[in-house]
RNA sequence: GGGCGGUUAGCUCAGCGGGAGAGCACCUGCCUUACAAGCAGGGGGUCACUGGUUCGAAUCCAGUAUCGCCCA
């Protein structure tokens, strides 16, 4: 077989997606006897393309589904895509008016088949991305919001909500698009902040004698203005109320009405009411009686209800003509800058129009007060905690929701309008009749749903709701969501009103929120920036795994990412490092390798010690990834991982073992140092599969093993009777002298090459049969040619001394050592130990602690000190025997 | 205006009541038969500031500064 010497992703990762999906590791078994464990995709737009917000929530859910597969659980993790309703539409708009044709001049039904052509031939550019990625979704379960079944689903639920008395269609401001030319929701308006201007114009009274002034940020809208409101309690007006003004270049007469919402130090105190065309206005002018008057059409140009000249004008010439015309007329009183908030739309940036249309919408209260109760006491758990209050607030204070869209692209409304008395039916499927007036002429409602509404039924509709699948009976509520904190009020909230009002249930029982994605500086990443990465093309240059690792590890829960490229180079590295890992080991088994079964530890006793010591520390490792993983802890998961491998496996245990795979050890050395290598590498490739699923199911087919794939083999489960602390103790000895005499080594530039001996004085029979039990370990580590119990105190003569816990060490150097640089380095080492041993030393000096801090950490305390007042001695010992 | 989060090594971040950590970067020396995408050694921090609680605070509380996000 042919290993190379670098890692190289690439082809080897898609041979392995293959490989999966021929088995069918990904499929979810309903009938299983394992329980079950359930997600559902934040269903990614059909005109996505994936990026690293994407990347990194689809990393974390497949480290989850991959996880728990592998601990023996019936994963389903359900993919699929929405439709997108405006930004689909608008692909399409543009692709057919580049062909010189438009929407209106196709009609619905041909644009509507036109979108679904599209849909068909790009909407799974983003499917085959996760699959680079290699998101293990049951792809057999794949659904589109516009599928059959779930737009029944949505039919179905439209009508529920109906029935339960929470859908109303009323004459209500809405935020309006003029370019997408339909309502959107409030939370597809993007507020930004502006330099516009405040503009005061003076209305004269009717009955002539003065008049009043008001501010306005929008001047064109005085052309739809029905009244004047000042506060009732504000003195300067006290009197005016009930008067009327005329409308400067309408004519129109106004009544002054009094409504608590006016600031009074706002402006002048007094305001215009445009209640067609501003939010607060129409509650006013509800209050108060004043009517409503439309003045724009749906583009936002002016409508006929204007005057002759203004009619046919967008609403911006309309504000700069309304401006000259009220200065030419003396009613302009004074211009000012101002900073204020725009709302743009969500999608194309055009400033939305407030405008007082025709609508669907749902009252929420009841069911947002429902989902408020289902976090509160416990149902679902927030992960991290602290986005409940954000949910909580947007909960709180959640208006009804505009559901309808004057869109071609979605579902249609299942509401049937009687041409003949206007009766609406709202029914499951087109009535024959109309049930007032009994005529035939009925015409579905044009409008379509939110697409958000769909989406809010997406953990049940996938599974087959309203019908009472197996599916829906098994992974409804779906275990865990992950998601990104900016589709909480878009996406979790609704689905936790409809998942509960439908299913009664919660649709999951956690949520993970993700942070965001930002650049190496920390700056979210964005189209205008140009500081945008593309997944993709991070995976052909790094490697899918080396980017779902790096995301993995920077996936601390509550905070942003900043991906570095080099980062991503450090992950590749390690993953070159696992590989070469690997190489090592396999190029060392011999004739096992053609066993194709994974052998089983040696029994303990005929195991070295640094044998029990990794194998320990392999278990104290699948005990903190099972605690992280239970937690969400990727990041800590991720780094677990790559400590062991490379800071423990690599540095220390492959290092020790390789004396006795030598030729010339004993034969039965060779074979459990072999068996103890491939143990722990199958153990840990295992526990990192569903982090880096690829390489390590590439290196897992090369050694020996049981099974078709590493996806389904199982996950490395902690076993405390492999735990040797003595064993862990033990090591950490031998490690601390072999850095010793490195050490000295470094700081006395001695030739890396040049066999060097070691004395040591042991302080304790345990310490001294540690070291002398595994001489030849310290000798390969250190590259010593000999390591030898010496009389106390240390061989005299030239020689460069040190002290680890628990014993005293010296490497003779005849020739080598100066005297003073010696004692140089020796005096640093002291002076850095007396640091710390003073630390201790105060808190031991200090009653209260020893009397008042819990015992074990005084005893520790104590101990520590009294180790580094030890050291400390023997150093200042050897420190005056040099002269 | 309300809410949330951050401020720890040059950079990016863990740690969140008991000896200041990681990765990268940096310095020194090494092509030691898995790996130079590597090996060995090393330097580097009044844990934003001010008070408080505590025997003990980077960690808890209050306030200040500052940066960022969300909602109005």
């Amino acid at each position: 077989m042919d290993f190379e010497r670098t890692f190289e992703p690439g082809a080897m990762e898609e041979r392995w997606y293959a490989h999966w999906l021929k088995l069918g590791v990904f499929t979810a078994r309903p009938d299983s006897p394992r329980p079950p464990f359930s997600m559902v995709i934040p269903p990614p737009n059909v005109t996505g393309r994936l990026h690293m917000g994407h990347a990194l929530n689809n990393t974390l859910q497949d480290i989850l589904a991959r996880w728990r597969r592998m601990k023996g659980d019936d994963v389903l993790w359900l993919p699929g895509t929405d439709h997108a309703g405006i930004a689909t539409q608008m692909v399409v708009d543009r692709q057919v008016a580049a062909e010189g044709l438009s929407r209106e001049a196709m009609g619905r039904a041909a644009f509507v088949e036109r979108v679904w052509k599209w849909r068909e031939e790009y909407g799974r550019v983003i499917i085959g991305q996760l699959k680079r990625l290699g998101c293990s979704c049951d792809w057999t379960r794949e659904r589109f919001t516009m599928d059959p079944g779930l737009s029944r689903a949505v039919r179905e639920a439209f009508v529920g909500l109906y029935e339960a008395g929470l859908v109303y269609r009323d004459k209500f401001i809405v935020n309006w698009c003029p370019r997408c030319r339909t309502a959107i929701s409030d939370l597809e308006v993007i507020p930004q902040e502006t330099h516009g201007h405040l503009y005061t114009l003076r209305y004269p009274f009717a009955a002539g004698g003065g008049g009043i002034e008001v501010a306005t940020t929008r001047p064109e809208t005085m052309l739809g203005d029905t009244g004047v409101a000042v506060h009732p309690d504000d003195q300067r007006y006290q009197g005016v109320v009930g008067r009327t003004v005329i409308l400067p270049l309408v004519g129109r007469e106004l009544p002054i009405v009094a409504d608590r919402f006016v600031e009074k130090d706002f402006g002048t105190g007094a305001v215009k009411i445009t209640p067609a065309h501003d939010a607060n206005d129409f509650e006013v002018a509800r209050r108060t009686g004043l009517p409503p008057l439309v003045v724009m059409d749906e583009q936002g140009r002016m409508n006929d209800d204007v005057p002759e000249k203004y009619r046919g004008l967008d609403r911006f010439e309309a504000r700069r003509v309304v401006i000259e015309d009220l200065k030419a007329g003396g009613y302009l009183v004074g211009v000012k800058e101002h900073l204020h908030n725009v709302g743009r739309c969500q999608r194309c940036n055009t400033v939305v129009e407030p405008y007082l249309s025709t609508q669907w919408f749902i009252r929420v209260k009841s069911l947002a007060e429902e989902a408020m109760r289902a976090v509160a006491d416990g149902r679902v758990r927030f992960v991290p905690p602290h986005w409940v209050n954000s949910y909580n607030e947007w909960m709180g204070k959640i208006h009804d929701w505009c559901v309808s869209r004057q869109l071609w692209w979605g579902h249609q409304i299942p509401a049937w309008h009687c041409t003949r008395c206007a009766e609406i039916h709202v029914a499951r499927s087109a009535p024959p009749v109309c049930r007032r007036c009994g005529g035939a002429a009925l015409r579905q409602d044009p409008d379509v749903l939110d697409t958000w509404f769909s989406s809010g039924l997406w953990p049940f509709s996938t599974l087959g709701w309203p019908d009472a699948t197996p599916e829906l009976r098994r992974y409804y509520p779906t275990t865990v969501l992950v998601t990104g904190f900016d589709i909480l009020f878009f996406w979790v909230c609704r689905m936790m009103m409809l998942g509960l009002h439908f299913m009664k249930e919660v649709p999951f029982r956690q949520v993970y929120i993700t942070g965001l994605v930002r650049d190496a500086e920390g700056q979210k990443m964005s189209k205008t920036r140009g500081n945008v990465v593309d997944p993709l093309d991070l995976i052909e240059r790094y490697g899918a795994d080396a980017l779902r690792f790096t995301l993995a590890a920077m996936a601390t829960p509550g905070s942003d990412l900043p991906l570095s490229e080099e980062r991503m180079v450090g992950y590749r590295a390690f993953a070159n490092k696992i590989w070469n890992a690997a190489r090592f080991v396999l190029l060392n088994l011999g004739d096992e390798t053609k066993a194709r079964t994974r052998p089983a530890l040696p029994p303990r006793p005929s195991l070295r010690l640094e044998d029990r010591w990794i194998v320990s520390r392999l278990q104290r490792l699948a005990a903190t990834v099972d605690e992280r993983m239970s937690e969400f802890r990727f990041d800590e998961t991720a780094n677990a991982l790559y400590q062991f491998l490379w800071h423990e496996y690599c540095d220390w245990y492959l290092e020790m073992a390789k004396p006795r795979l030598l030729p010339g050890s004993p034969p039965e050395e060779t074979a459990r140092a072999r068996a103890v290598l491939q143990h722990v590498l199958d153990a840990v490739l295992r526990l990192l599969h569903p982090v880096m699923p690829f390489l390590t199911e590439d290196l897992w087919q090369r050694l020996p093993h049981d099974g078709e794939t590493i996806a389904l083999s199982p996950y490395p489960a902690h076993d405390p009777a492999w735990v040797d602390e003595s064993a862990e103790r033990e090591v950490e000895t031998l490690m601390e002298v072999v850095v010793k005499v490195r050490n000295i080594r470094a700081e006395l530039n001695i030739d890396p090459g040049r066999r060097l001996s070691l004395r040591y004085v042991a302080r304790s029979p345990g310490t001294r049969a540690t070291i002398a039990g595994n001489a030849a370990v310290i000798a390969t580590l250190a590259r010593l040619e000999s390591v030898e119990e010496s009389a106390s105190p240390p061989a005299s003569g030239p020689a460069a001394r040190a002290v680890a816990p628990g014993v005293d060490l010296a490497v003779p150097l005849a020739g080598v050592i100066d005297i003073e640089a010696e004692k140089r380095r020796l005096l640093r080492e002291i002076d850095k130990l007396s640091k710390e041993s003073e630390t201790h030393a105060r808190k031991l000096q200090n009653a209260d602690f020893m009397s008042k801090a819990r015992p074990e950490v005084v005893d520790k305390s104590r101990r520590i000190h009294q180790e580094l007042v030890e050291r400390i001695g023997r150093l200042s010992h050897t420190v005056e025997s040099l002269g």
